[in-house]
RNA sequence: GCGGGAGUGCCGGAGCGGUCAAACGGGAUAGGCUAAGGACCUAUUGGCUUAGUGCCUGCGCAGGUUCGAUUCCUGCCCCCCGCACCA
């Protein structure tokens, strides 16, 4: 995808310059917009006409050849342009169908216990923009086809739409352009709205969800209530992300790179006291359900990674006396704990400092970093002695404590015990501040051998002999490459093997180069890989492609700490153990001593849900002069968010609304305060999917039997850059509601399906990068089915694109091709049987390809399909109907129109008709050789025709063949009959076929011996 | 640094152990139908060779496994995407 950036302009590219472009092209590229009012042929009545630019344009009729001059009111446009009429009308056609629809009420669904139900979900938009685009149209477009598929399988399918409507966007408009947020918001969604209708997507829109409305957002307050009830929901005092830009803090799936996702500004982390549901009290199940799922390995892998689990345990470090428990992966180094690094955001910091002369020094040093994440790649390590010192509990030794910039202060306890020999980030630090460094762990005496380029046989042999080397194979021919990869158990009398015997140690120690045979880039890597080359030098080394890389940092032990397992040393009693036995060991002990506890610690933080803005859910708690913090009671569901208010300050809007904020206690009924913060959007789009299906419930959020008819989401589909955010937290809602006993499903969402991205012009196509193109501008021209199909075949639908048109312009002919064949004369062929056969076969393949989202091979097969009957004398109705069936799952609209065609005349709508099954018996793969056969004579006589042509030119004759004749084995004349009709269209010369015995045969040059079974012989007369 | 994906013709993209590399679309070239083409139809589109044949080259580069590799393995190169001071 990427490459089409990256290469050069083709060389057909400039040949192409060369030609001049034809003017009637540079005319249309200026005006595509003017279009010629005549529709009809005035002799015959068809469509099918063609204009023609010119000093007097005129129309052509292709079918009666009438050829007329055009409206002479029009010339003077006329002139400039010569613009085809389409000759099917897709705008009205669209509408037409779109209408029928909705008034049918065709995708509406209900429960229904004796139907299976298919439950497909896109994930819903943030109307943000007025318009679509083709990232846009092709997502909805996949939706769309599963959803239609799975209907016509007949299943109960529920494929709902609705607008993520709560939201920054809409209150930056409101500051920037003095509209409100509601009044932004609401156009937006009626935008949209109706270019997904144009779409004609199936959705059932009496489903419909806004969550900016009060229906909604009642209910995430209800919930909040609930959770905040059951202690899921409380407020703390923690070190936030605060984007100074957005004024609000951000949940950590917010912040990317240190960023803000929505306006990219450095995030500073501030101590701020705001509102958390407790996801970690879930990380566990969270992280073990992932395997239940079917989504792809990258987002499961992503959330794995994301919420973290290490096994590791917390050791009592003592400070003044007092119990400082550490987190580590590591217990096997401990011994090697030179210092202690605690985190600048560490609550306890200061207090630790208090009154010491230490105390400014870790002052200035907070202040000066600034504390705020840092885009820089590896933070520079800064840190500050405290003057504290802390006690390892198994040495008893004191251990110094810096404040340092790398800490993190919310994972684990804010401190780290740093073994600077074992870890890099301890390694840079202790560098740094030159606190000593003590190694603990010893590299093992085992390793890999790689070989390139052979040693001689007596070599090997002589390795072996050592016993340590176990090669594998070693290549026979001297001179060869070949690879040996032999595990080496004692590196020390290896080592010692390969200065004896081939090899010279260089002089900083690290790299082996053998100069004892005769070559000169022989390099061994200590510890990793031991690569030996000899016979040839570098040049040719390099001509295979091979580069020599001495991993300096991996020699050189003031680079890089040692990070891997090994053996312990310099531990006492735990001396000589690896690192495994060691870690289980050194934790038995500690716990034994009372000095620690085995544990496991995830990555995953609790959901910060505050923002500090206007335009989402209000919390619905109150501070009470007297009581506290309370929450409002049920019944005065839901807190209003307040419309007067004042935009153009700063901080949050809500702030300015008095009637909002004054209010009384719930529970003394004294003065009171409402809490200001507002939910994140997450919040609204952690149950959603739940709200479908029983989208205008007033009494509670949904029915519990609703929902467990519907739930769960069987397919959902959407963009991966949810994989952290919105898929954790609905998982996360999913499994509280299940616990609360209000549904029954584990987990949302069975399976995943992440679409690829649209890009132009290198970037991913989106508003904030101006690079759109719209679903108007292409569906203007080519009508909303051209654009779905086309979009669905240009590329798998799971992979990146690059946005062109080239061959916008295949899928529309294509389009135009099948509603063309209903005018057809139907009736029976003489090939029936073989239609069958590839009419069956056409519907398992296709089958096949939708359940696996091949979509783009679906299209193909359908093409393939339509071009064979298309080549029939006449029109084969039911595999027409069949293909009008499968093509409608794409191009819904002509294939509605199709449908109720006065020919075609089904009774119905094609949308809720039923997919075809594939009747294997009547699939015949001998008709496929046939066709193949056929092809291969088609190409055969072709080939021959060639030759004598150019025979021809180069001796300068002119032999014309008039007739073809060809000679088939007697029992395969029926077959051939069809192919001499192929061969008649092909090359547009006339046939003869004989079969070999048929003794009045014209063969002048007896090639019909030339005959084989399924190779006809041919002459050319 | 870690993780994921990818590299196929002029282009977009199929194929993912053999039956066939290049389906399908686009582009280009030639021809037909035409007074006129943007419709439609036909052929060609790696090289050599040939009355329909045969051979070679070839799926980022270099090796390996296998009777056989575009497909599996190893190393390297390049590109894209995501995460990243998690102790």
């Amino acid at each position: 995808m990427k490459k089409t950036m990256v290469k050069k302009e083709s060389k057909m590219g400039t040949e192409k310059n060369k030609k001049p472009i034809k003017k009637i092209n540079a005319v249309r590229q200026q005006n595509p917009e003017i279009k010629v009012k005549q529709k009809f042929c005035p002799k015959c009545g068809c469509t099918d006409l063609q204009f023609f630019a010119g000093e007097a344009p005129i129309m052509r009729c292709n079918n009666c050849k009438y050829t007329s001059p055009l409206f002479p009111e029009r010339e003077i446009e006329l002139k400039k342009i010569a613009y085809p009429i389409d000759t099917i009308d897709f705008l009205s056609i669209e509408n037409k169908w779109q209408e029928a629809w909705e008034k049918e009420r065709v995708f509406q669904v209900k429960e229904d216990k004796k139907k299976k139900k298919y439950y497909v979900l896109e994930m819903f938009p943030y109307p943000s923009a007025s318009y679509l685009h083709m990232g846009h149209v092709r997502n909805y477009s996949i939706g769309d086809v599963i959803a239609r598929y799975q209907r016509m399988q007949g299943f109960n399918v529920l494929y709902p739409m609705g607008y993520d409507s709560f939201g920054l966007p809409a209150e930056n408009a409101a500051k920037k352009e003095g509209i409100h947020p509601k009044i932004y918001t609401e156009r937006s969604i009626a935008q949209i709205m109706s270019y997904q209708k144009k779409l004609g997507l199936s959705y059932d829109w009496s489903r419909i969800i806004t969550t900016h409305t009060p229906d909604y957002y009642k209910w995430n307050q209800w919930f909040f209530l609930k959770f905040f009830e059951h202690g899921l929901a409380y407020k703390k005092q923690a070190p936030v992300n605060w984007c100074p830009s957005c004024k609000t803090v951000l949940a950590n799936e917010e912040v990317i790179e240190g960023k803000c996702w929505r306006c990219d500004s450095q995030v500073d982390i501030k101590q701020l006291e705001q509102w958390f549901f407790k996801t970690t009290d879930y990380a566990e199940e969270l992280l073990k359900d992932i395997d239940k799922l079917d989504w792809s390995d990258k987002v499961k892998a992503i959330q794995k990674n994301w919420i973290g689990k290490s096994k590791g345990i917390m050791i009592n470090f003592k400070v003044d006396n007092k119990e400082w428990p550490v987190f580590t992966t590591r217990p096997d180094t401990i011994y090697g704990v030179t210092f202690m690094a605690i985190s600048l955001q560490h609550p306890k910091l200061l207090e630790m400092v208090k009154d010491t002369k230490y105390e400014k020094d870790v002052q200035t040093f907070i202040k000066k970093s600034q504390a705020h994440k840092d885009d820089v790649e590896w933070l520079e390590k800064e840190g500050v002695f405290t003057g504290k010192y802390a006690v390892n509990p198994v040495t008893n030794e004191k251990i110094p404590i810096y404040a340092a910039n790398f800490v993190i202060a919310d994972y684990a306890t804010g401190m780290v015990m740093a073994v600077p020999a074992h870890d890099q980030r301890d390694f840079e630090f202790a560098k740094k501040f030159k606190i000593p460094i003590k190694e603990v762990i010893q590299p093992k005496n085992a390793g890999y051998m790689v070989i390139e380029k052979s040693l001689p046989k007596e070599k090997f042999a002589e390795l072996n002999k050592y016993g340590q080397v176990n090669i594998e194979k070693i290549d026979k021919d001297w001179g060869k490459f070949a690879r040996v990869i032999a595990p080496v158990e004692n590196e020390n009398q290896f080592v010692k093997f390969l200065e004896k015997n081939l090899l010279s140690r260089s002089e900083d120690g690290g790299a082996w180069y053998s100069d004892s045979i005769n070559t000169t880039n022989t390099i061994v890597f200590p510890n990793k890989h031991f690569v030996i080359k000899n016979q040839g030098d570098y040049e040719e080394y390099l001509k295979y492609g091979l580069k020599l890389k001495i991993p300096k940092k991996q020699l050189e032990k003031n680079i890089k700490a040692f990070t891997e397992s090994g053996k312990i040393i310099n531990s006492r009693s735990f001396d000589g153990l690896n690192s495994a036995e060691a870690i289980e060991k050194i934790s038995d002990f500690l716990e034994k001593q009372g000095q620690g506890k085995r544990t496991f610690l995830y990555k995953l933080r609790d959901w910060l849900i505050s923002r500090q803005r206007y335009w989402g859910t209000p919390i619905p708690i109150v501070y009470c002069e007297k009581c506290g913090p309370v929450p409002v009671s049920e019944k005065d569901l839901p807190v209003l968010l307040p419309e007067d208010v004042d935009f153009k300050g700063a901080g949050n809007p809500l702030l300015t609304s008095k009637d909002f904020l004054e209010t009384t206690c719930p529970r003394c009924k004294g003065k009171a305060k409402r809490e200001t913060d507002t939910m994140g959007g997450f919040m609204d789009s952690s149950w959603y999917f739940l709200r479908y299906c029983d989208a205008q419930n007033t009494e509670k959020p949904f029915e519990k039997e609703k929902v467990d008819y519907w739930m769960p989401v069987n397919q959902y589909v959407g963009g991966i850059e949810h994989a952290v955010g919105h898929l954790i937290y609905a998982r996360f809602f999913t499994k509280v509601l299940r616990d609360l006993g209000m549904l029954s499903a584990d987990e949302p969402f069975t399976k995943l399906f992440n679409q690829g991205v649209v890009y132009k012009d290198g970037k991913k196509m989106s508003k904030s990068y101006g690079n759109t193109v719209t679903q108007d501008e292409i569906s203007k021209k080519y009508g909303v089915d051209t654009a779905r199909l086309f979009l669905l075949f240009v590329s798998a639908p799971q992979s990146d694109m690059e946005w062109t048109t080239q061959g916008i312009e295949g899928m529309s002919k294509f389009i135009k091709k099948v509603y063309l064949m209903k005018d057809k004369e139907q009736g029976n062929n003489k090939t029936q049987d073989r239609i069958e056969s590839m009419h069956n076969k056409t519907i398992q393949d296709i089958t096949e390809d939708i359940k696996h989202f091949r979509f783009n091979l679906a299209i193909i097969k359908i093409m393939k399909f339509a071009d064979y009957l298309d080549e029939q004398e006449f029109l084969s109705k039911e595999a027409y109907l069949d293909l009008i069936k499968t093509l409608s799952l794409f191009c819904p609209h002509i294939c509605e129109e199709i449908w109720h065609d006065p020919e075609i005349n089904q009774k119905g709508f094609v949308s809720s008709s039923s997919w075809p099954k594939a009747d294997e018996k009547k699939i015949n793969q001998i008709f496929e050789e046939q066709e193949k056969a056929m092809d291969v004579l088609v190409n055969d006589v072709n080939n021959i025709l060639r030759i004598v042509k150019e025979k021809n030119i180069k001796e300068k004759q002119n032999i014309t063949p008039k007739k073809i004749f060809i000679y088939v084995l007697p029992k395969e004349l029926p077959l051939f009959q069809d192919a001499a009709r192929a061969v008649e269209k092909s090359t547009g010369l006339g046939v003869q076929i004989f079969a070999v015995n048929d003794k009045s045969k014209y063969d002048p040059q007896f090639k019909a011996s030339k005959a084989k079974p399924g190779k006809p012989a041919i002459y050319l007369d």
